[in-house]
RNA sequence: GGGCGUGUAGCUCAGCCAGGUAGAGCAGCGGCCUUUUAAGCCGUUGGUCGAAGGUUCGAAUCCUUCCACGCUCACCA
C-alpha cells in the first residue's frame, strides 16, 4: 500500500495506489515518459469523416468495417484522459478527454494487442491517461470511434474524478481545484481558451497597428496611476518596502517622453480591496498610450479595438450577457455624465454649481452629502445610480477634473477633464484620457492628492517627482486607454463572476481536517489579534 | 465590515421545519454480459453529518460561538 500520507486519502485512493504497486510488479510502468500522438481527437474524427465522404482517390477507398481490418482505413495514434466506461464482458467502450474534446475507444480481445487488453481488464479506471493507435470507424448508433489495436497506460490516475453525470459543481471546489474544474467542465475550458483567443486578439490588433508591447515594473517604490489602496511588500537586500503596482500608467508614460509613441501592455494589477463579483485582488489590465493623440482618437481606437476582437474572437459584434445585448459594432452612442445624470435621473446639473444645490437636486440628504464637493456627489450618484442602467457599450465622457489627477484638463471647462469611460452590462470596461503633459501642474495636482492622504484617504496617490522630472523633459500630447481584462473576458464568456474568468482566484487557504497524520507540532496557540 | 443563505460518503444530493439505529444515485469492490452512450442486471464496502461548546435520557436535526464558500449591501476597476 501507499507509503505516506496525504490530504484526505480514502479507500477508493488507498486502492488505486494498490493497483500503482500491482502494475510495477506487473512490470508496467504507472508513469512512463512520453508518447508518440498524431492526432488530437478532433482531428482523428475530421479526417474519419473526410474519409468516409471522399475515400482515398488514389487507392481505392473502404473505411474499417466491424473488425478494423479494411485495407485503408485512417489510422491514428492519440491520447487522453479517461472520462467514461462501458465495460460489457470481454468488450468496452470508454471516451477520451483531449485538449480537442472527446473521442470514444473501442476495446475487444480480438483486435487490441494482448498487452493492451490485459492492462484495460486488470488495471484501468476512469481518470487514467492513456495512449491509443487504431483505426477509426463508426459504430452502429452513429459514433466515430477508434477501434484500439494498440492501447497504452500513460499516467495512472490515484484520485476518483467527479460524478461523470452532474460533474463538479460545488462552487468552492471548483475554484480550488481548478485541475478537476477543467477535466469535468467542458464550458469552463471554452472560458478560458476564449479568454486566452481574446487576448490574442487584442495583441494581433495592437501589434499590427504599430503598438510595442512593453513589460514595467510590479514593484514600485511610489504608488500612483490610480486611486486605489496597495498591497506593500518589502525587500530584505534592499530593506525597502515597495508596492505592488496598482497601475502600470506613470511608467508608460515615462516611455512616451522617452519616445516610445505607441506601447502598451497586458498585465496584472494589484489592489488591496474588497472581493466581488467584479473584483480579484489581482486583476489583468490592457494599458497602452498613443502619442499626439486625445481622448476623440483614443475613443474610436477602443471602438475599433472592441468591434475586432468581438468578430475575431466570436464571430460577430453582437454579445449576449445575463440576458442582455450588447452589439460592439461601431459606432457606440457618447454621452457625457451630466447628459446621463439628467436623462436617467432628471435634473439638470453644472459643475460649477454650489454643493448644496447639487445634493438637493440629485436628492442627496444633507448627512450624506456633508463635506463633498460638487463633483464629487455628482459622481456618487452616477456611480450608483446610473451605471448599473448603461447596457452599453456607451462611451461615458467629460469626468471632473478633480477625480482625475493624471488627465488633461478640458480647453473649455476647466472643472473638467478630457477624460471618458466604456460601460458595457452594467460596469465599467474602459478609462481614458488626453494625458495631463504640464509638469507645472502635474506637480499641483500631485500636492493634491497628497493632502487628500494626510486628510486620511488611503486611496490617494503619492507625489512621484521622478515622474514630474520626465514630464519636464517633454512628453508629447498623449492619450491612454485602460481596458480591464478580466471584465472584458466576463462579457464575451456570459461569465456572472469574475472568479469565472480567472484560472486560480483569491480564496482563503483552505484548512485541512487531517485524519491521516497526528504531528500537529505548530500548536502553539499563538493568538491571531 | 453588515444582512441572507449553504456546508451530510470521493462526487451530486435527500434527511433538519415537528430530536429516537445516517440514506439514495454515481464512483469503488465481487459477479454476468463482444456495438455501448448517465450502458444494463445481481450482490456489496464506504460517513469524526464543516469545527467546538451547550440543551436533552437521546442531536445531522434545537441553541451559541467559530471556520469556509455563495449571494447581496457598503468600497473599488
Amino acid at each position: 500500500m501507499t507509503s505516506f500520507t496525504l490530504f484526505d486519502h480514502n479507500e477508493i485512493i488507498r486502492g488505486r495506489y494498490g493497483k500503482v504497486a500491482a502494475l510495477r510488479t506487473a512490470g508496467i510502468e504507472p508513469y512512463p515518459r512520453s508518447y508518440d500522438v498524431t492526432h488530437t481527437s478532433a482531428q482523428a474524427i475530421a479526417e474519419f469523416e473526410n474519409f468516409e465522404k471522399h475515400g482515398d482517390p488514389a487507392r481505392g477507398d473502404s473505411t474499417a468495417d466491424l473488425h478494423g481490418n479494411a485495407p485503408h482505413a485512417i489510422e491514428v495514434s492519440i491520447a487522453g484522459r479517461i472520462m467514461t466506461i462501458r465495460r460489457m464482458g470481454k468488450a468496452a467502450f470508454f471516451h477520451l478527454l483531449d485538449s480537442a474534446g472527446k473521442i470514444q475507444v473501442y476495446v475487444r480481445p480480438d483486435q487490441t494487442d494482448e498487452a493492451g487488453y490485459c492492462l484495460f481488464r486488470e488495471f484501468l479506471d476512469m481518470g487514467d491517461i492513456v495512449g491509443v493507435r487504431g483505426t477509426v470507424f463508426r459504430t452502429k448508433t452513429g459514433e466515430a470511434t477508434v477501434l484500439a489495436k494498440q492501447l497504452v497506460l500513460l499516467t495512472k490516475s490515484v484520485r476518483p474524478l467527479p460524478e461523470k453525470w452532474h460533474g463538479l459543481r460545488d462552487i468552492e471546489t471548483r475554484y480550488r481545484q481548478r485541475y478537476a474544474d477543467l477535466i469535468m467542465n467542458e464550458h469552463v475550458r471554452r472560458t478560458f481558451l476564449l479568454r486566452s483567443r481574446m487576448i490574442s486578439a487584442i495583441r494581433r490588433f495592437l501589434d499590427s497597428a504599430g503598438y510595442v508591447e512593453v513589460e514595467t515594473p510590479m514593484l514600485q517604490p511610489v504608488r500612483g496611476g490610480a486611486t486605489a489602496r496597495p498591497f506593500i511588500t518589502h525587500h530584505n537586500a534592499l530593506d525597502m518596502d515597495l508596492y505592488l503596482r496598482i497601475a502600470p500608467e506613470l511608467y508608460h508614460k515615462r516611455l512616451v517622453v522617452g519616445g516610445l509613441e505607441k506601447v502598451y501592455e497586458i498585465n496584472r494589477n494589484f489592489r488591496n480591496e474588497g472581493i466581488s463579483t467584479q473584483h480579484n485582488p489581482e486583476f489583468t489590465m490592457l494599458e497602452l498610450y498613443t502619442a499626439y493623440w486625445d481622448y476623440r482618437n483614443t475613443m474610436d481606437l477602443t471602438e475599433r479595438l472592441l468591434e475586432s476582437v468581438c468578430r475575431g474572437v466570436l464571430g460577430t459584434t453582437t454579445v449576449a450577457y445575463q440576458g442582455a445585448v450588447l452589439n460592439f459594432a461601431r459606432p457606440w452612442r457618447r454621452a457625457k455624465i451630466l447628459e446621463l445624470i439628467e436623462e436617467k435621473l432628471g435634473p439638470r446639473l453644472s459643475w460649477s454649481d454650489p454643493p448644496e444645490a447639487a445634493a438637493r437636486a440629485l436628492n442627496i440628504a444633507p448627512e450624506n452629502a456633508a463635506g463633498k464637493s460638487t463633483a464629487r456627489l455628482i459622481m456618487d450618484a452616477f456611480e450608483q445610480r446610473v451605471e448599473d442602467l448603461l447596457v452599453g457599450p456607451i462611451i461615458v465622457y467629460d469626468f471632473p477634473a478633480e477625480v482625475s489627477p493624471l488627465a488633461k484638463r478640458s480647453a473649455d471647462e476647466p472643472l473638467v477633464a478630457e477624460r471618458f469611460e466604456v460601460f458595457a452590462a452594467g460596469f465599467e470596461i474602459a478609462n481614458a484620457y488626453s494625458e495631463l503633459n504640464d509638469p507645472e501642474e502635474q506637480y499641483h495636482r500631485f500636492e493634491e492628492q497628497v493632502a487628500l492622504q494626510r486628510a486620511g484617504d488611503e486611496e490617494a496617490q503619492d507625489m512621484d517627482e521622478d515622474y514630474v522630472r520626465a514630464l519636464e523633459y517633454g512628453m508629447p500630447p498623449a492619450s491612454g486607454l485602460g481596458i480591464g481584462i478580466d471584465r472584458l473576458a466576463m462579457l464575451l464568456t456570459d461569465s456572472p463572476s469574475i472568479r469565472d474568468v480567472i484560472l486560480f482566484p483569491t480564496l482563503r487557504p483552505e484548512v485541512r481536517t487531517e485524519k491521516t497524520t497526528n504531528s500537529n507540532s505548530e500548536e502553539d496557540g499563538s493568538e491571531e489579534l
